[in-house]
DNA sequence: CCTTAAAACTTGTTGATACAATTATTGAGT
DNA sequence: ACTCAATAATTGTATCAACAAGTTTTAAGG
């Protein structure tokens, strides 16, 4: 379906400006199958992520401002997505002994098998992408990133 | 940039998963943007969007419903989006009078000067944009089609 | 040391969103 | 005409996000 149809736009002002829509229109619908994806496990997209993002660091501790930096979508609040995973047992969090400003985070056992589940699941939603052909969706990922400059 | 280093994360699991996350976060990017250009005007994206919508229909009145079909982002409440531009004056909304569960919504000269303030700076963050080739921005804008099936 | 600035987080407040439940109105079948 | 389902929109509630202001701790300059 093409945007033109998906919104019932019939033109748009250049291929610039449609490719604007076009991006934002994606990501939302990516992003509701993100969520129904997720939700039988009681997470939300950014609180997978900072999961996602703890469990990369290899058990190293690892600091707010260093989840903040690596965060797809960088406006959430991450003091209160790790609360949140915390009260569920999924991180442990301590106030770093050489330096008591920083809080050291730190995933656990429960969070690692949680995001093991969900990985054996992930194909429920990523397999959507499976009918562009490789080529395709290298050239997508090449393009948005010559995008952001 | 390339997303690996956007988000700081060496390997994907494939280009799949890749695309998934590039394309969330480069809309998460275009976003912070637009709402940079549209804040001096005191709009939000999706009131933008509902504005253009308006305007799109060419003085016609137009639902609620045929709203939310046209908006990029359909989870927002157009009830409350409505009314918080008809509060600034941009829109009236009447009962239908053939129908009265409808709600017919049209556009103000307000409203349409606005927009016409906005078309004229829209260049501002579509600029962006004109990093890529033509024929890149036609391959995206095929791609994602093709990739929504 | 003492002051000031910077760093790392947290919190308050306001506004937005998601989803379900509710109201009001119309249309269809009998 | 009466009932029931469908349509159109609104509202309630709980959660989430945006942004600024605040706290605590460390570092740096004189």
């Amino acid at each position: 379906m093409t945007i033109e149809e998906a919104i019932k736009q019939k033109k748009f002002a250049n291929e610039y400006t449609k490719l604007a829509v076009n991006i934002l229109y994606t990501a939302s619908w990516i992003d509701g199958l993100h969520i129904q994806a997720l939700k039988p496990f009681g997470l939300s997209p950014q609180q997978f992520n900072v999961l996602r993002i703890l469990r990369g660091s290899n058990q190293q501790p690892i600091r707010l401002t260093d989840i903040t930096e690596r965060m797809v979508d960088r406006n959430s609040n991450a003091t209160r997505l790790v609360e949140k995973l915390r009260q569920k047992g999924l991180l442990k969090r301590e106030i770093c002994k050489s330096n008591r400003r920083q809080v050291d985070i730190i995933i656990t056992q429960k969070g690692i098998d949680l995001l093991g589940e969900l990985d054996s699941h992930s194909d429920d939603w990523i397999k959507q992408f499976k009918s562009l052909q490789k080529i395709e969706a290298q050239d997508l990922n090449r393009i948005l990133d010559k995008l952001r400059g």
